[in-house]
DNA sequence: ACATTATGAACAC
DNA sequence: TGTTCCTAATGTG
């Protein structure tokens, strides 16, 4: 249930605290037998986040792929490294390095494990992948996808994606450019169309929502009829609420808060969003209710006074 | 105990 | 457009 800035998270996360160091990969579920002896004792060179891909190279050459799809997560256990602004932690020498479990996937939960624990702790459920250092393990429960491309492969995977904020984030400006002749170009409503990987990547059913109802655009507007500005303001704020969720590691889509209502919201998913999972409640603008319709087999939210 | 639901996308017609 | 797949939490009886 991650869209585009948990896989960024995940990708960072595994930045500080698997790469460069050989791993043990197994796959305790077995549905991944073949491809985790074939990165058993390997060592990861980088992790990256292309939209909701994680792309993974090894020193072997080979890449793992890693999809989520609806469901999916991440735990990792041990030293975990903390993420500020999502990032390394900067600062504090020595920033504590709490023995702990961190679940990365729909909400984020973490708790702390309590010391006297087993070490490494036993996989619970049906664990795909368990990437093992001596003091840091991950396991990826329920993704769609998980495998081991070659180079090419991984790099025909980027290129059927559309830009990614971050992926872009030198080239903005271009990048902007190119979602707006995708979108334009088309007699599919926007709704649908951003939430086309191949269009831009990493938005799922919320932040799709949600960009409309900031933008006050109906979705089921086509996308050539959409002003070439209005696409641009719509990646403008993809961008800044990807780099939000990035550094809170939550949803948060409401511009309207004071600090408090933020901290509040940062708690209580009820308070996240305008118009997302609020069927039949008032429009946080107008009081109009909310409507939920079908869009190519997704649930669309939206205010019907608001957006037009 | 069982059914339902989910922040996704590939595939078959 | 509908079906299928992957997993776990939540709701219902």
């Amino acid at each position: 249930m991650p869209e585009g800035h948990t896989v960024h998270r995940i990708a960072r996360q595994l930045a500080l605290d698997v790469v460069g160091r050989p791993l043990a990969v197994s796959s305790p579920q077995g549905r991944f037998a073949d491809g985790a002896a074939r990165l058993d004792g390997r060592t990861m060179t980088a992790a990256s986040a292309v939209g909701k891909q994680l792309l993974c190279p090894f020193d072997s050459g080979e890449v793992l792929r890693v999809h989520l799809g609806l469901y999916g997560a991440w735990d990792f256990h041990g030293d975990v490294s903390p993420l500020v602004d999502g990032d390394r932690a900067r600062g504090s020498l020595g920033a504590p390095r709490v023995r702990r479990a961190v679940r990365m996937g729909e909400d984020e939960s973490e708790r702390t494990a309590g010391d006297g624990l087993a070490w490494p702790p036993p996989p619970v459920g049906a664990v795909r992948v368990r990437l093992a250092t001596d003091a840091f393990v991950a396991d990826l429960r329920g993704p769609s996808a998980c495998e081991v491309l070659t180079p090419d492969e991984a790099a025909a995977v980027r290129d059927r994606l559309g830009p990614d904020p971050v992926d872009r984030a030198g080239d903005l400006d271009a990048a902007g450019r190119e979602v707006v002749d995708r979108v334009t170009a088309r007699g599919v409503p926007v709704g649908q169309l951003l939430m086309d990987q191949a269009v831009v990547a990493g938005i799922g059913n919320i932040y799709r929502a949600e960009l409309l109802f900031r933008a006050r655009l109906d979705p089921w507007t086509p996308g050539r009829r959409v002003p070439a500005e209005v696409v641009r303001a719509l990646w403008d704020d993809w961008a800044g609420l990807l780099a939000d969720g990035i550094r809170d590691g939550v949803m948060l889509t409401r511009e309207d808060l004071d600090a408090d209502g933020r901290a509040a919201a940062l708690r209580d998913r009820d308070l996240r969003h305008w118009v997302y999972g609020r069927t039949g409640l008032p429009c946080r603008v107008c009081g109009t209710p909310v409507v939920v319709e079908d869009m190519a087999a997704r649930k669309l939210y939206r205010c019907p006074t608001c957006q037009v």
